[in-house]
RNA sequence: GGACAGGUACCGAAGUGGCCAACCGGGCUGGACUGUAAAUCCAGUGGCAUUCGCCUUCGGAGGUUCGAAUCCUCCCCUGUCCA
């Protein structure tokens, strides 16, 4: 899979500006404690961010988070990505409304591994000057004792200033409460920033905007502690125009792991940005540089329909997270599924195509002869439920077979209509695709 | 425990003995238009059947009737009020 490393040289030419700057205007900075900015622009910082290990892949809503650190490293400071294998086992009540069933360990573990290895290819682990770091927070949290967990962290903190965050409050006013188990998780976090501190100078920590209360917290107990200035810096929520929830589409959420989002469906959720989206999306994660995004934001402006921002941001995106050969892949699929003709492709071209597609298996005998009956063929298929929806769909001219519209119900289907004795394609409507292979 | 109100298809909501497979709105699915968009417009939206039509559905179970989602009995559930 494809690295940044190919595309950081011609970054670095560019960097004039701050890291803080670069964040700011990509309108990455939602709220940042005060000298953070100076930091930035003058030290070589080391900044962390953590990630849960709720699913066993990430998906696109920890991009942004991901990309921050990348960025971080470019501009020659040192990121660290931490995995919350201690925390993970706690649950954050932050942006949750109700208390969340814990995980096992086990499946945490798996979870571990899989965001580990995605995390790996967007940081430089390599480079001499700052490399990444990756930590789990298990390491530390998993051996403390409660006691000196309690005396040490515990003290520093007032039950009062805990009240007061807000992912505690509104948790505390809603009917079910917040267990003590989740009450603590703000201490823990607050602890991994003051292990990571004192290990490896970290002091910067970025996140959500809902992190907000727990890197405050980390901040604090550094300060008091050390003495010593701990910053903090958190995104904004990524917010879509449709009003949905960033990251979900009718089939789910989008993951980064192929295997549960394909590379073509991918390609597809980011090219289905909303015009009102697209520029902020480039902003936020591509590596474009600003001239070449104000060009696209101008593209945008004067001839939407071409969609060029939402092109490029799918291209970008889908070569950084899944390499130029998917990238390849997902556009070959991408054309052939809203284009049309398919006459030309072989059956391994259309295996490929079709590879996320939901595909029925019929025996060649069904074909054979007087053929099959299109009204059976979208039902077996599975596009449609039942016969009479078959034949709804007919008569409504919404059914197609190797993308040709069939508008006569009785129509059969014979082994000359399939792909090479291989394959027939079926479609319902403008993209709704069956695979039925002929066995 | 008592008094009302109510349970209709994915959701909301009409219907209160035959014209009800069940108005209407939303959602969803097609189509037109389009930029694989938004908005808009059109159609469809229980199953089987090429046609006639048949079958299953209105909280559940029985019953009355030539005929019920609609009437009766019992039961279950929900909301509001009283204890």
């Amino acid at each position: 899979m494809s690295t940044i490393s190919s595309e950081s040289t011609e970054a670095e030419t560019t960097t004039a500006l701050s890291l803080y700057d670069e964040y700011a205007w990509r309108e990455m900075v939602y709220h940042v404690t005060p000298e953070t900015a100076e930091a930035l622009a003058t030290e070589k910082v080391t900044a962390y961010i953590g990630f849960d290990p709720t699913a066993a892949s990430l998906h696109v809503g920890s991009l942004l988070p991901i990309m921050a650190l990348a960025r971080l490293q470019r501009f020659g400071h040192t990121p660290i990505a931490l995995v919350g294998g201690g925390t993970g086992l706690i649950g954050d009540p932050s942006g949750k409304s109700k208390e969340r069933p814990l995980l096992t360990r086990e499946k945490m573990e798996e979870n571990l591994a899989g965001i580990e290895g995605q995390l790996r290819r967007f940081l430089d682990f390599e480079t001499a000057a700052n490399p990444a770091r990756m930590v789990n927070n298990l390491e530390w949290l998993g051996s403390i004792s409660l006691l000196d967990f309690l005396r040490d962290v515990g003290k520093y903190f007032t039950v009062n200033y805990m009240l007061s965050k807000e992912s505690v409050k509104r948790r505390i006013e809603s009917e079910d409460g917040i267990s003590y188990t989740e009450f603590t998780y703000m201490l823990l976090q607050a602890y991994d920033y003051l292990v990571l501190h004192d290990r490896y100078g970290c002091t910067l920590q970025m996140g959500g905007s809902d992190q907000w209360g727990n890197i405050l917290a980390g901040a604090d107990l550094i300060r008091r502690m050390r003495s010593e200035k701990a910053h903090g810096l958190v995104f904004p929520l990524v917010t879509n125009a449709a009003g949905t929830k960033f990251g979900k589409t009718e089939s789910g959420t989008v993951w980064l792991d192929p295997g549960l989002t394909s590379p073509y469906r991918f390609y597809q959720f980011w090219l289905n940005t909303d015009d009102r989206d697209v520029v902020r999306y480039l902003k936020f994660f591509t590596w474009l540089t600003r001239p070449e995004i104000e060009e696209l934001a101008a593209v945008t402006e004067a001839a939407p329909e071409r969609r060029e921002a939402q092109r490029r941001l799918a291209r970008e995106v889908t070569r950084m997270v899944h390499g130029e050969a998917e990238l390849a892949r997902a556009e070959q699929a991408s054309e052939v599924l809203f284009g049309g003709a398919m006459d030309a492709l072989s059956p391994a071209d259309i295996l490929d195509i079709f590879e996320d597609v939901p595909s029925a298996e019929l025996s060649r005998a069904r074909f054979e002869g007087e053929g099959i009956g299109v009204i059976d063929l979208l039902v077996e298929s599975g596009a449609t439920a039942s016969k009479g929806e078959a034949r709804r769909l007919v008569r409504s001219g919404g059914a197609y077979v190797n993308n040709r519209r069939v508008a006569d119900e009785r129509a059969r289907i014979t082994l000359e209509d399939t792909i090479e004795g291989k394959a027939v394609v079926v479609r319902k409507g403008r993209k709704n695709y069956r695979l039925v292979l002929i066995r």
